[in-house]
DNA sequence: GCACCCTTTCTACAGCTGTAGAAGCGGCAT
DNA sequence: ATGCCGCTTCTACAGCTGTAGAAAGGGTGC
């Protein structure tokens, strides 16, 4: 059974990735998730907890994602990333985060819209910073990776990374390349893709 | 002389950045301007009007930079890279990307903030990322310094760059980076941020 | 049955927002 | 000075938003 939290605060989700925050209303809320009016206003009296649950969402979203990575379910699309954190093939583990990238930028567009969204709202309300935990997993990843590829800081090197690799995705999803890069789905996408991370790669591994 | 268009813009990003786009309501800028309430609504009639005033307000401002940059004007900060096109020393112009990173963490913070904000809305509100142009020119200069310095497809590299370093500045503005990072303003962190951007253009001009 | 409690739904209301028109004011040409 | 025109300021108003309290419903244990 899905629990009315998570309609509502799904219905908050694809919201803010559509109209932005300024389109995350109660009432707007139980329009888009057909609830009666009100709903939204009684689970979340404040609209201060209407985001932080809705940002609670994106990072309980996240933490399944993580456990799914584990199972070998690939008809579920995963949002993080499913390496070993011991693989040392560069090439691969570039690979893979351009097929991670391409999905976030598909399946998972809505998604990733209202995570940058909230990134951005984080500035002026620094708990949410804390709750939804942006990139703290690919941190830990990134980091564990690198320094078994042998980087001299794989810390810094490991930020760096995660750093990069958003901005790849962010300028796709909402900067210039999601007009100059090739459309997101395809093939040429993910080669693209892997080829940025790739390169991105063997230049932080060391 | 300052126009009241200039005032009225201005404030407009100082309050996207503060409060993003939610606080942007034209008596939120009068207050802002000090100026008599009604007037933002005189001079932009629709709230539309509004954001695309600022949007280009914001295009402007680069422009002016990018004119800066031409002269040897450093009592005034750029936020524009005054590197030659024709550098391939890469060492120098990582380290000279890194600073100009630093300055817009520090001084251009609030610009950068109510650029990003405009950026996703762009996305639902698409006639605005023509107006801004976000990173037309350093993906220009980009593309170029990276011909020169070799590179086998440097229109695709350059984008990549851009996206990136995108990316780094993102991290350290509203990310996890604006904790774990060195602090904005001081030479560690413009020594971070080159040794990144070095590590990108050594991947990328190949 | 009925009293109780929790969930859900409805309603009220003050304050804010977007938008437009009216009023005021200064200068310029006649 | 007079009438006109643009800029500026003020005011009105309908609709939306945040928030809270009141009503309705429905199940459980007595």
């Amino acid at each position: 059974m899905v629990t009315r939290y998570a309609v509502i605060t799904d219905a908050a989700i694809a919201l803010v990735a559509e109209q932005g925050m300024r389109g995350l209303t109660h009432r707007a809320v139980d329009a888009r998730a057909a609830l009666p009016t009100g709903t939204t206003s009684a689970y979340y009296r404040t609209r201060k907890a209407l985001i932080e649950a809705l940002v609670q969402r994106l990072a309980d979203l996240d933490a399944a994602d993580l456990q799914a990575g584990d199972l070998p379910a690939d008809d579920v699309p995963a949002y993080a990333p499913s390496m070993p954190l011991s693989d040392t093939d560069l090439d691969a583990i570039a690979a893979a985060t351009g097929a991670l990238l391409d999905r976030w930028l598909t399946d998972g567009r809505t998604r990733a819209l209202a995570r940058y969204a909230c990134v951005l709202e984080a500035t002026h309300h620094p708990e949410l910073r804390d709750i939804l935990g942006h990139g703290t997993a690919a941190r830990a990843q990134a980091r564990a990776m690198l320094a078994a590829a042998g980087a001299t800081d794989p810390q810094r090197a490991g930020d760096h990374f995660v750093a990069c690799v958003d901005g790849l995705l962010f300028d796709r999803l909402a900067g210039a390349g999601a007009l100059t890069a090739p459309p997101p789905g395809t093939a040429r996408n993910r080669a693209d893709l892997t080829a940025a991370v790739r390169a991105l790669l063997h230049a932080l591994a060391r």
